[in-house]
DNA sequence: AAGCCGTGGCC
DNA sequence: TGGCCAAGGCT
C-alpha cells in the first residue's frame, strides 16, 4: 500500500495516500452530500430515532424505495415511545409491499426495549445497540457513527465495493468481508490516544461542528460523515457499473483504476439459484368480499396477509395443488384464470396458479380464515406477492384495479 | 455458517 | 429478459 504519493506528502497539496484519504472524503462530502429525509443538515442536532428508522429501512432497500415508507412512519410514530406503544399489526400494515417482514417485527421489539430498558433514548455505544433486536454489526456501528460520532465504520455493500476496489481486493466476497472492515477502518484516520473515539461534548449531536461549518480537516470529530461519505461516493461516483471514476475525489489513490479493472470489484464467489416452485392460490369472493388469513409469526412472510394458497413445492403439478383449496360447506367451482402469477424471492421464484370461485353469501370462513371487503384490502397487512394474485384473481373488476395500480402510480405505501 | 428472508429497478 | 443489485440480520 506503501505508494508514490510519499515524495509529496508534506507539499501543500496532497495527492493520495492514507493520512489524506479522510479529508479528501470529507471535502466532497461538504459539497456532494445527498439531502435525505433522516440526515441532519450540518449545524443541526442529529436524531438517533430517526438515525435508527431509516437504517433499519434501508438493510437491502433502496433509498428511493425508503423514501416515502420512512415519511410515514415518522408522521406517525415520530419517537421511539410511540412507536413502542403501537401494535405489532399496525406497524406490519404500515410495512406492507417494504419486504423483509421480520425487519418490521424487530423495528416494534427494538422501540419496546428502548423505552423499556433504556428510558426511551437509545444507547451510544456500539455494544449496546448491538444488543437490540434487529441491529447487527452494521447497524450498530452506523447509528454509534452517524448519531454519536463514535469513531467507527459501518460496512454496507456501498463501502465493501469501494473499499475493494480502492485496495484491489482480489480475494471473493463473503470471505474477503474481514480484510475489507479493516482497510475500511483506516479511512477513518488515525486513532487518538485516550479516547474511545467519542467527540467532544459539544460536537457530540451535530454535523460538521457547532456552528454548522463544514470543516473537512475536522477528520477525528466526524467519523459518521466520513462513513455517509463514502456511502454517497458508493451511490453516486463508485457505483456497480461504469463508476464515473472522472468525478472520484479517491481516484488518483484507487488500486483498482490503476490497473483499469475497477468494474470486476468487488470479487464475488456465485451462489446456487434457488429451484422454481409452483402452487395455487384461492380467490373466494363472497360478493364483495374476499377470503383471506394471516400466516405463521415467523419465516416467509411472517405475520402477514394471505389469500388461502397450496403448499409451494418444486414440481408440484396443478391437480396437487388444486386439491388443498380450501374446504367451504357450498363447495364451489374452481375456475383457473389463465396465466399465472410468478415472484422472486431471494432464494427462489415461485410460480402460482390462481383460482377463483365465488360462493353464496353467508357461507362462514374456514377455521383461521375470515372474510374481507376488498374495499379496505389496502388496510391490511398485505405483501405485494398477494396483491399480485389478488389482481390476478380478480381480473379488471372495479376496486382492486387500483389496489393492483398503486405502486405504479408511486403513491407510495398504503396509508 | 450457510441458508433463509421481499421487492423494485436497472441494463 | 434475466441476473444483479440495494445503508443486512437471524438462526
Amino acid at each position: 500500500m506503501a505508494r508514490a504519493a510519499t515524495a509529496i506528502r508534506h507539499t501543500h497539496k496532497m495527492q493520495g495516500g492514507d493520512r489524506n484519504r479522510p479529508v479528501l472524503l470529507l471535502e466532497w462530502y461538504d459539497r456532494n452530500r445527498r439531502l435525505l429525509p433522516w440526515r441532519a443538515l450540518p449545524g443541526e442536532p442529529v436524531d438517533p430515532y430517526r438515525v435508527w428508522l431509516s437504517e433499519i429501512m434501508l438493510q437491502q432497500t433502496t433509498v428511493k424505495t425508503v423514501g416515502p415508507y420512512f415519511e410515514k412512519f415518522l408522521a406517525r410514530w415520530p419517537d421511539v415511545a410511540a412507536m413502542a406503544r403501537a401494535s405489532l399489526d399496525d406497524i406490519l400494515r404500515m410495512w406492507a409491499g417494504l419486504g423483509y417482514y421480520s425487519r418490521a417485527r424487530n423495528l416494534h421489539a427494538c422501540a419496546v426495549k428502548v423505552l423499556r430498558d433504556h428510558g426511551g433514548r437509545f444507547p451510544d455505544t456500539e455494544e449496546d445497540l448491538r444488543a437490540l433486536p434487529g441491529i447487527g454489526p452494521y447497524t450498530a456501528a452506523a447509528i454509534a457513527a452517524i448519531a454519536f460520532n463514535r469513531r467507527t465504520m459501518p460496512v454496507d455493500g456501498n463501502i465493501e465495493r469501494v473499499v475493494s476496489r480502492l485496495f484491489a481486493v482480489d480475494e471473493p466476497l463473503p470471505k474477503a468481508k474481514p480484510r475489507i472492515h479493516t482497510l475500511a477502518a483506516t479511512l477513518l484516520g488515525p486513532s487518538r490516544s485516550g479516547r474511545d473515539g467519542k467527540s467532544r461534548a459539544g460536537d457530540v449531536k451535530t454535523r460538521a461542528g457547532r456552528d454548522g461549518k463544514s470543516r473537512a480537516s475536522d477528520v477525528k470529530t466526524r467519523a459518521g460523515d466520513i462513513a455517509q461519505a463514502l456511502m454517497d461516493l458508493g451511490a453516486a461516483i463508485c457505483t456497480p457499473k461504469k463508476p464515473s471514476c472522472v468525478l472520484c475525489p479517491l481516484s488518483d489513490d484507487c488500486a483498482a483504476r490503476a490497473r483499469g479493472d475497477q468494474e470486476t470489484f468487488p470479487r464475488k464467489t456465485p451462489k446456487k439459484a434457488g429451484e422454481l416452485r409452483r402452487g395455487a392460490a384461492f380467490v373466494v369472493r363472497r360478493g364483495s368480499e374476499v377470503l383471506v388469513r394471516t400466516r405463521p409469526a415467523k419465516g416467509l412472510l411472517g405475520g402477514m396477509t394471505e389469500v388461502p394458497t397450496s403448499t409451494w413445492l418444486a414440481a408440484q403439478d396443478d391437480t396437487a395443488a388444486l386439491k388443498q383449496a380450501p374446504c367451504l360447506e357450498s363447495a364451489p367451482r374452481w375456475r383457473r384464470k389463465a396465466g399465472a402469477v410468478t415472484h422472486v424471492f431471494t432464494h427462489f421464484p415461485l410460480e402460482l396458479a390462481v383460482y377463483t370461485a365465488a360462493v353464496a353469501r353467508r357461507t362462514a370462513a374456514p377455521e383461521g380464515m375470515r372474510w374481507v371487503p376488498i374495499a379496505r384490502l389496502n388496510d391490511e397487512a398485505l405483501p405485494n406477492l398477494m396483491r399480485k394474485v389478488i389482481a390476478h384473481g380478480l381480473g379488471d373488476e372495479m376496486e382492486i384495479h387500483a389496489l393492483a395500480t398503486r405502486r405504479k402510480q408511486q403513491e407510495g405505501p398504503p396509508a
